[in-house]
DNA sequence: CCTGATTACTTGACTAACCAAGTTGGACAG
DNA sequence: CTGTCCAACTTGGTTAGTCAAGTAATCAGG
């Protein structure tokens, strides 16, 4: 027996990477705070610098820090778990322009329904603007109606009021023309009777059920920036949506 | 006027990188072919091999190429997007231990209902393990009842017939016993009217409407593993999910 | 024909050095 | 006191070289 391991010694560059991945996460190098420079950290390892980069980068792309040339690295801490991205039904409604597979039924100003203003938080009646649409999915043609709220201040010089058809979804439409960001999207899915308007926009009978879904679009301040609202009539064969689970 | 450029020329290595992806994208290099070698990188792009490196090193950690030591690098081709993760409801079905919020209901052996036995691709009425609870939501804390089904013969070896409590979640439990690995899972959100024995063990009233949901866990060859029927009172408020939006 | 050694080639990891670009603080002049 | 310059330090990018580990083909010997 030559004394030789068992398993090979990890790579000098993870080693150094680890070491630095478990001071950050026990808070030896807490959030805000500036990392050891790399001529530092070569001297603690005893590794060329490249092999203290390499380390480093690896840690950055995987968001424990960033660093600024000419000044250092800063500890942006445990990176939390993203929340996941949307379903394909939440991004199509979310993005989908209204060129195919749509039918605009109006766009204009309404007053806001009590569910409506609740959820942008303001006065019941207030004129908000809407914009209605029927489609039907690309995959399954299942019909659906559509209708996209915003506040009317907001809406200014968006042209969401207008009739003109929209060449990118709502979504991307109100960020280009605000410039703005949306942080993320609350999905609220519910079972509710059919309104007389949305039975006759789907060709429903009055009194169907229909599943109906309510996206409300935040900024990082989770204020809502916009709220689409989505009715169907019940699939036969229900929602369906695949998700991934192997980590490769 | 110095004759400066307006923008900073590209990184050399991020040129490469951008090279390479290119021909991958449009199908120089298709996929299962190996890509040029270091040297041959090197010569055709004047660059030192490290800097080729660090090209090939983004685009392997892009999903575009594999290296073997000694053989050289394969292209996989452009990565597909991958399908969103699963939203938290979903998360939870999978991996949530019977120990806590739950009452296991029975565990064992019962025929395969049509629905179950067109999902799991077996005969209708065939044996297949069943293991039912009752638990709630641990953020609305309601009720819902969810019940494991798994083909009898892979459930051999793994407990899921047995009355003993499970410490982890189905599927954690069954990639364990196994030593398989699940690669995504579709769910099926429908409305439907509650079985009476349903109904009983929700404390549902007769011919309720209740939200179900069918989890098919598939391996890679999308084979179904495992299924997961869950069945909900219609939550008053609907069922929500937030998903992200902003890309960093 | 099979096996082991050798050679040429490949990628993975590491070192040392250099240049570019930026930050920061101290010294000095007005 | 304020502004400028410069040195020391920092990270970002690149080059050149070495050693380790693996692949594949060829050749020689049994």
């Amino acid at each position: 027996m030559t004394g030789r391991p068992l398993e090979p010694a990890p790579a000098k560059y993870a080693h150094i990477a680890d070491s630095l991945r478990s001071r950050i996460n026990n808070g030896v190098h807490p959030p805000g705070t500036m990392l050891p420079s790399e001529a530092q950290l070569v001297r603690e390892f005893a590794a060329s610098r490249s092999t203290v980069v390499r380390a480093l980068e690896y840690l950055r792309q995987l968001g424990y820090l960033e660093g600024v040339q000419g000044k250092g690295r800063m500890v942006l801490g445990t990176p939390v778990p993203r929340r996941p991205v949307p379903p394909r039904r939440v991004h199509v409604a979310l993005h989908a322009s209204e060129l195919a597979n749509a039918t605009l039924l109006g766009a204009g100003r309404a007053p806001a329904s009590p569910r409506i203003a609740a959820v942008l938080e303001i006065a019941v009646g207030e004129l908000v603007i809407a914009r209605q649409r029927t489609m039907f999915d690309s995959e399954t043609e299942w019909p659906l109606l559509s209708t996209v709220y915003m506040p009317a201040v907001a809406a200014e010089g968006t042209g969401f009021g207008a009739s003109d058809l929209l060449r990118e979804g709502a979504l991307d439409h109100l960020e280009r023309r605000r410039r703005i960001r949306a942080a993320d999207v609350v999905e609220r899915m519910n079972l509710r009777t059919a309104l007389p308007r949305e039975a006759t926009s789907l060709g429903l009978d009055r009194n169907a059920s229909t599943l109906a879904s309510l996206l409300v679009v935040r900024n990082a301040a989770q204020q809502a920036l916009l709220v689409i609202e989505q009715v169907m009539p019940v699939p036969p064969h229900g929602i369906e949506e695949v998700f991934a689970l192997a980590h490769a």
